[in-house]
DNA sequence: TCTGGGGTCCTAGGACCC
DNA sequence: TCTGGGGTCCTAGGACCC
């Protein structure tokens, strides 16, 4: 067994509120709100003091104004928050390169050759805790443990400006008497159902897990085993540094009424596949799967996908395909949203080399195969046994 | 004025191939 | 005759996270 790794997690505590009090520091200690302020409007993040108006994420924007008449509700400025959140990731990598960035307001590092001595550990990140803030008037929490898992447990333990220490061995005293909402990975609709079998905090699941229970594993699938390592001090502790290609690239919109006019409809499919088509060229990737998603008034959601032998980020292709699968499935309906995303994204450079390789591969293989048949042939000096073309095929 | 938008991963069935 | 089994890809839907 290899030594327990310093693995931490570090939260933005109410990142765009916090972004924008920065900015204007005379929004401090007032209830702010991110989000549009219209129809389909949400919170997206809101201040503590907000918070205490009963305003929380994903909240429909008018109930938060119901909530808090005199809430401040500010539009999402994405540039800004990222140029706040690149701030951030540089300041953690001053300490240390294994940093994982999870969101534009949360990371993951590696301490471990940082922090030498563990007795210094509250010490050292409550004075990181507090230069950042000194450095950048950022509010952050941090969890600190051996595993991915723990640290983001102890960041979520104590906020704002919360600092918590999970060990393995402090996993039954600090998680254990948790409601199972709490749980990272068990969201609305599984946590009712592991309620309905007994399970009401994190520590019912930890003991059902530890005894291989079947009805838990029936509700979890797979993921059991993840939760049942996670909860015994077992889960991954590796730091993904180097930034992920994106699968998929999708933008989706909602109307600003529900509609069937195809007219209207077109027109937003084309400002989709532009948008799409954008980001899919800034990133380098094309992709051979159209998918689109539509929201009926009803708020029920459908998905339509296909596949193509042309991977494409070209807007007028995107827009086609969404079309035709539109028309394929949907005319008629009356829709509030609409999306489309780019997936089996690849590069095509990728692409490229990979063609030429297999190009290059069948070649060889081909040639050297009826080279080696012709060559036992002419030794045998026998009609051959088996003909090239079958060959081949093995 | 009811209920966003960006993603990832998993499941499960069918097609197809060997 | 009574209907293999493994693998991959495609598709639809759903859960979860921020």
């Amino acid at each position: 067994m290899s030594m327990a790794k310093v693995i931490v997690h570090i939260d933005l505590n109410a990142f765009f509120a916090r972004c924008e009090e920065i900015r204007n520091p005379s929004l401090e200690g007032k209830p702010v709100a991110i989000g549009r302020d219209g129809r389909g409007g949400v919170v997206s993040t809101c201040s503590y003091k907000a918070r205490e108006y009963g305003v929380h994420s994903a909240m429909p924007m008018f109930q938060a104004k119901q909530a808090c008449p005199n809430l401040i509700i500010l539009p999402s400025d994405f540039r800004f928050y990222w140029a706040m959140s690149a701030t951030f990731v540089a300041f953690v990598k001053r300490y240390t390169k294994l940093v994982e960035i999870a969101s534009v307001d949360e990371c993951y590092a590696d301490f471990t050759d940082v922090v030498k001595d563990v007795k210094d550990v509250p010490a050292f990140f409550k004075k990181l805790q507090k230069d950042l803030y000194n450095e950048t008037k950022l509010k952050c929490s941090i969890g600190v443990g051996t595993t991915k898992f723990l640290a983001k447990m102890g960041s979520d333990y104590q906020k704002p400006m919360g600092l918590t220490i999970i060990r393995k061995r402090d996993i039954a005293k600090i998680l254990y008497p948790l409601s199972l909402d709490k749980m990272y990975g068990i969201g609305k609709k599984t946590a009712p159902r592991l309620k309905h079998i007994g399970i009401n905090t994190i520590g019912d699941l930890a003991d059902r897990c530890q005894k291989d229970d079947q009805q838990v594993k029936d509700i979890l699938g797979k993921f059991f085993y993840v939760i049942k390592d996670w909860l015994n001090g077992e889960g991954s502790d590796e730091i993904i540094s180097e930034p992920e290609d994106p699968k998929s690239i999708g933008n989706s919109s909602t109307l600003m009424h529900d509609t069937n006019a195809l007219e209207e409809i077109q027109q937003l499919f084309q400002d989709l596949a532009k948008e799409v088509s954008n980001r899919a060229i800034k990133e380098g990737k094309i992709g051979n799967t159209i998918q689109i998603t539509v929201k009926e008034s009803d708020f029920k959601v459908h998905n339509k996908s296909i596949t193509f032998d042309t991977p494409t980020n070209d807007w007028k292709t995107i827009y086609t395909r969404a079309i035709s699968l539109y028309n394929d499935n949907f005319v008629g309906l009356t829709v509030r949203l609409l999306g489309i995303t780019l997936q089996n994204l690849i590069n095509p450079k990728d692409m490229a080399i990979q063609m030429s390789l297999f190009d290059y591969e069948k070649h060889e293989e081909e040639s050297a195969t009826k080279l080696l048949i012709n060559e036992l042939n002419r030794k045998l000096s026998k009609p051959s046994l088996m003909r090239a073309s079958e060959v081949d095929k093995k």
